[in-house]
DNA sequence: ATATTTGTTAACCATATGGTTAAACTGAAT
DNA sequence: ATTCAGTTTAACCATATGGTTAACAAATAT
């Protein structure tokens, strides 16, 4: 059995960051934290990313690295606008209830950083929106869409999709319900907003 | 010319507070750096305030009492829904144009601490779905909306109105735009946004 | 078997940080 | 002028924190 290059520890560090880092953001981590999680000594830590800079990265490529596949799926699929749009709903809602720290985790740092996207934005798989937009040009020309600008409807599509997850503290709060209802709307918007985008921009 | 209670070092901490907190979240500011922003003696902020905790509560509700009566002309203007809608859609964004700071902060810091709101909900003006859901269940009635749930339906207008300010870095790098461009978009959506709901929602 | 590299630990270090204190200053009331 | 409450400052304190080190153990190569 050869050694593999990353090791056993390697890995439990990663995973214990993540959760760290996730639940109490980059400055609200700390790195003792994350060696308990790990049930590991701190300066194993160092030993395999040096500073906790580094192990941060680490883990927000790994978030990111996780989610922009799908949001490729809408930008690059082939199939139709609708057809992308229901498919993308139903998988992405489903996707991010299994990881519902996500989204906000990526917002947030990326608040903090806004630098940080430049760097990613060079490597391939990152999400661009050209195929899309000309998707949505030919589909107005055929009369299957109403005319809207792709920026705008894929804003949209992110806004419609992302945001409960990202707000629902305040959403809660507002609506005035409890986790499992919560949970249950967001179940319903699988559907729901495929139908509601679709109702909006079919011509 | 009497003291006011509050008096103007206190005012002049607050703003700094708001500055800092703003920008690097509650983990990330430092009682030092609202110090240096205030151009006062650090001793200052506990004189006025007691604790970082204290100080950054005041900034949070202040925060939170500027964007909550935003929310309830949504929830109980007295105007029909398209009208709501269109107020609402242009007057959020030229409201949260003067402050682009306050939805992430209010979000990122209601995600690190969300038994945070409910100490907000008891109080009066904070924003509740009641009245709305009446209306649009009458409007739906009347063959004026298609059958929507007003829950979603609100959802659907936060996540509109509200997403593209907490995710701007991201938009930004997706759509492949600068500042001026990603202004541009944000400020068409006065109109487009408006537009695009009531599209799919108008019987 | 022995040397060497890799992994792991406890103790330690420098600095940052929230918070305190005691003395000094200010301006108005007596 | 003196008192007195409210305000401001510099110095200080205890603790937390990211990071390092040196010794030790385990695995790997010679």
């Amino acid at each position: 059995m050869t050694k593999t290059k990353d090791s056993k520890t390697e890995h439990i560090i990663l995973d214990a960051a993540k959760r760290v880092f996730q639940n109490k953001g980059m400055d609200g981590a700390r790195m003792q934290e994350i060696a308990d999680e790990a049930q590991i000594n701190k300066a194993m830590l160092h030993y395999y990313y040096r500073s906790k800079q580094l192990l941060f990265e680490a883990v927000f490529k790994n978030a990111f690295a996780l989610l922009a596949p799908q949001l490729n799926s809408i930008l690059n699929d082939k199939s139709s606008v609708e057809e992308k749009i229901r498919n993308f709903t139903a998988n992405y809602i489903s996707f991010i209830s299994k990881h519902p720290y996500l989204p906000t985790f990526i917002i947030q740092e990326l608040n903090r950083n806004p630098d940080f996207v430049l760097q990613m934005k060079g490597k391939k798989g990152f999400p661009n929106i050209e195929k899309f937009k000309k998707q949505i040009d030919v589909e107005i020309r055929e009369g299957i869409l109403k005319p809207i600008k792709a920026e705008q409807l894929f804003i949209n599509i992110m806004a419609l999709n992302i945001f409960p997850f990202v707000a629902s503290p305040l959403i809660k709060a507002f609506v005035n319900i409890d986790d499992k209802a919560f949970k249950q709307l967001v179940e319903d918007r699988k559907t729901e907003v495929a139908d509601f985008i679709i109702n909006s921009i079919k011509a």
